[in-house]
RNA sequence: GGUCCGGUAGUACAGUUGGUUAGUACGCCAGCCUGUCACGCUGGAGGUCGAGGGUUCGAGCCCCUUCCGGAUCGCCA
């Protein structure tokens, strides 16, 4: 006989009488003395079995939960039914009752509750922690969304290629994963950060549109919204395409894929674009969350030598808020955040009841009441916070932003909002005052080979871009570069001879040069969209074997030291630091 | 790498001003219970209080060092 005729969550009332065998996870006994009911768990749900025979109990008690057990009966109708299971109106009358799999140990949580417990514990046994259909759900979701854009995408005409793990190192970016080749002594390959280059090659050889759930690795510390290690991408390409074609697409997507998965609300195509230098100034952000009603203005022309902490040289940005009713303790808490985020400090005052300004800086600001006001947007009951900072203004101003719309609890509910973030600027200085690239190197300058040529590099916007949602960068994108003339420009600029694009782009220069279309693309980050989706702060909580923020994986133990011989195979010696 | 918070039974946590035998819940073990729904009730076992050092008559608690975990910043073209 099958090991199983029914699933644990196919029963119903119209199976009474039927002979069944389900087999599943022992969930749990209620031992009431002449009978036990015990329950079955497994993918599909939970069926409950009633033994009342002396031998049949003596039995049951003695499998530990979480052992597989298979059960062979009759069902037959609840005489005390749960509606709050769906096969509630009935219970199996066993003939027989077979261990399959004994839990031989002590469990280190109860899966029920797994998710109380101690994240390198649940990591450790990940596979005892996935058993909760509660952790379970979020991978069979992330699993629906996956198969849901594959779909999309392939019936937008996408067609869906994998490329290849193990490539060359890429110059810019991050750090990357690299693994010791043994055929070619001293040479190593890197584990993708994202499939760029390959994708664009695949443009050059007129595969119109592509795309790929890519896996991409990078080598930098772990955050909440960043898994360390490696991450999901749902990367994309398209021949002749320009800004608004990807856009189109993407906007049909995303909307689509959150539409699909959700009830909140979702912005439609066409997304607001924003400018980058427009999203630094009101949003102090390049990922704004428009949930968030709050705008930050700039009040350097007003407040400038007002205050001893106002001295010139600094920009001041202000936020205003209407109908203020916090106490100073939050007022002290949120200056205390910006503090902590890295500001110098945060000053503020009320505008009271009669219309005059009260409390903190309101001596010092009480003399451009009017200016201020009509910039903040100041009413009786109005309050401000205000950052001077001789740099990182906007960011400390767009943290001051954040903190206040979230304690404030101004952000718009049940909506995922959108935005583009356009027109970043093509190059910046890094911190030794050198000229590099601001986003990356792919990207076509705006202007061309004229641009490059003519214009201060500094001015140069780049046909690149961010779709935001709920101030979570969804995924970056760019018209890319086709030309090698405007390539060697570029290049060239950022302190790059042409021999360096020989030599770490060599693949894509070089097809660059047999006729290149004119292409365009885009990368959103799957664990995020699922995060988004799944409303978990956790990243960690999308990915059925996540790694620790340390980038180790606990239950496989990677990474781990190898033999000796595996690194002589591949010539490797290793200079590690001395103990202690 | 910086800053902040934490580490007490298998799990989650409490532990007052430094003071007798370190508690609670779940789990585990034994017993009772005929309709449970994470059943309930009674009893029991289970602790290197992360590790090392110091202060003290006395340390889970205070101090130092160190390891580990979490948050955050750096970093992530």
């Amino acid at each position: 006989m099958e090991l199983r005729t029914h699933t644990c969550g196919e029963l119903r009332e119209s199976n009474v009488g039927e002979k069944v065998r389900l087999a599943g996870w022992l969930s749990s006994s209620r031992d009431l003395g002449a009978v036990i009911f015990f329950v079955l768990r497994d993918f599909y749900g939970y069926t409950q079995a009633v033994v009342s025979s002396e031998e049949q109990k003596e039995f049951v008690r003695s499998i530990p939960r979480e052992s597989t057990v298979s059960v062979e009966g009759t069902v037959i109708k609840r005489s005390a039914p749960n509606p709050d299971m769906p096969t509630g109106m009935i219970e199996v009358v066993p003939d027989k009752i077979e261990i399959l799999g004994k839990c031989y140990e002590q469990l280190p949580f109860e899966v029920a509750t797994s998710t109380q417990s101690r994240e390198d514990t649940r990591l450790k046994y990940r596979f005892l922690d996935l058993r909760n259909p509660e952790v379970k759900d979020k991978i069979v979701f992330r699993a629906k969304v996956v198969s849901w854009l594959r779909r999309k995408m392939t019936d937008m005409g996408f067609l869906e290629i994998t490329t290849p793990i193990l490539t060359s190192s890429s110059p810019e970016g991050a750090r990357d994963f690299i693994v010791p080749s043994r055929l070619h002594p001293g040479k190593f390959y890197a584990l993708p950060q994202a499939p760029q280059q390959y994708k664009q090659l695949l443009m050059a050889s007129g595969f119109d549109r592509y795309f790929q759930i890519a896996p991409c690795f990078r080598d930098e510390d772990a955050r909440a919204d960043r898994s360390p290690g490696e991450f999901y991408q749902l990367d994309t390409e398209m021949c002749f395409a320009t800004q608004e074609d990807v856009f189109a697409v993407m906007e049909e997507v995303l909307t689509g894929v959150f539409s699909a998965f959700s009830d909140w609300k979702v912005d439609k195509g066409p997304y607001r674009r924003i400018k980058y230098t427009d999203a630094m100034r009101d949003y102090g952000t390049d990922k704004p969350d428009l949930r968030n009603p709050l705008i930050i203005k700039d009040v350097t022309d007003i407040l400038t030598g007002k205050a001893p902490f106002f001295e010139a040289g600094k920009k001041i940005k202000a936020v205003g808020v209407e109908n203020f009713g916090e106490t100073r303790k939050f007022i002290d808490g949120l200056a205390e955040k910006c503090k902590l985020n890295g500001a110098s400090g945060m000053y503020w005052f009320k505008m009271d009841e009669k219309g005059e300004l009260a409390g903190g800086i309101a001596k010092f600001a009480a003399e451009c009441k009017d200016a201020l006001a009509e910039r903040l947007g100041l009413k009786p009951g109005s309050f401000a916070a205000i950052i001077a900072e001789e740099k990182d203004a906007e960011k400390q101003a767009g943290y001051l932003r954040t903190e206040l719309g979230v304690g404030l609890d101004l952000l718009e509910k049940n909506a995922y909002r959108f935005c583009w973030i356009v027109d970043f600027p093509m190059y910046e200085y890094d911190e030794e005052g050198n000229l590099t690239f601001c986003h990356n190197p792919f990207s076509m300058p705006q202007g061309g080979l004229d641009a490059l040529n003519n214009e201060n590099p500094l001015d140069i916007l780049a046909y690149q871009y961010d779709s935001v949602v709920n101030g979570v960068e969804l995924s970056s994108g760019a018209v890319r570069n086709h030309e090698p003339a405007i390539m060697e420009k570029a290049f060239e600029i950022a302190g790059y001879g042409k021999e360096v694009i020989e030599q770490k782009f060599s693949a894509l220069y070089n097809a660059f040069k047999f006729g290149a279309p004119p292409h365009a693309g885009i990368a959103p980050g799957v664990d995020r969209i699922v995060m988004l989706l799944a409303q978990e702060t956790s990243i960690r909580e999308v990915i059925v074997f996540p790694m620790d923020r340390n980038a180790r994986d606990i239950l496989m133990g990677a990474p781990s030291e190898v033999t000796d011989k595996q690194l002589r195979d591949v010539h490797i010696k290793l200079d590690l630091p001395k103990e202690g």
